[in-house]
DNA sequence: CCATTGACTTAAG
DNA sequence: CCTTAAGCCAATG
């Protein structure tokens, strides 16, 4: 059974370590162009108790919008950091280069 | 069932 | 880059 959610949980961890997406690009992927808010809402969910690495998805501007719903304010910049991913001001340096999209990494042509 | 909300995105100014 | 406005769709009240 692959749900929306599922699938998202699934793209999410195929986030190689020290690289980030964006909520945009997995709803695409998922052929949802226009549902990047329900990604949002299965992070959300699965935010409670799980093992999925959240914290590698951000918004288009490379921006942590969803850092409040860490159990810490700090906690997502703090394992973005740790995975050598440059954190300032919510925002992530270098967005750009460390941008995975699943679209052009798992897509085979 | 209708209204509101939200870890979003795009377009226009 | 910032603000509005609109589109989007599941969950929640």
């Amino acid at each position: 059974m692959e749900s929306f959610f599922q699938n998202v949980y699934q793209v999410v961890n195929l986030i190689p370590k020290g690289r980030v997406t964006t909520y945009g690009a997995i709803a695409k992927y998922l052929g949802s162009p226009k549902s990047a808010r329900m990604v949002g809402w299965a992070l959300n969910k699965v935010a409670i108790g799980s093992k999925i690495p959240a914290h590698r998805v951000v918004n288009r501007k490379g921006i942590l919008t969803g850092k409040k719903h860490f159990s810490a304010l700090s906690e997502m910049a703090n394992k973005l950091t740790s995975e050598k991913i440059e954190i300032i001001e919510d925002q992530v340096i270098d967005f750009e280069k460390y941008f995975w999209d699943p679209i052009k990494e798992l897509t085979v042509y």
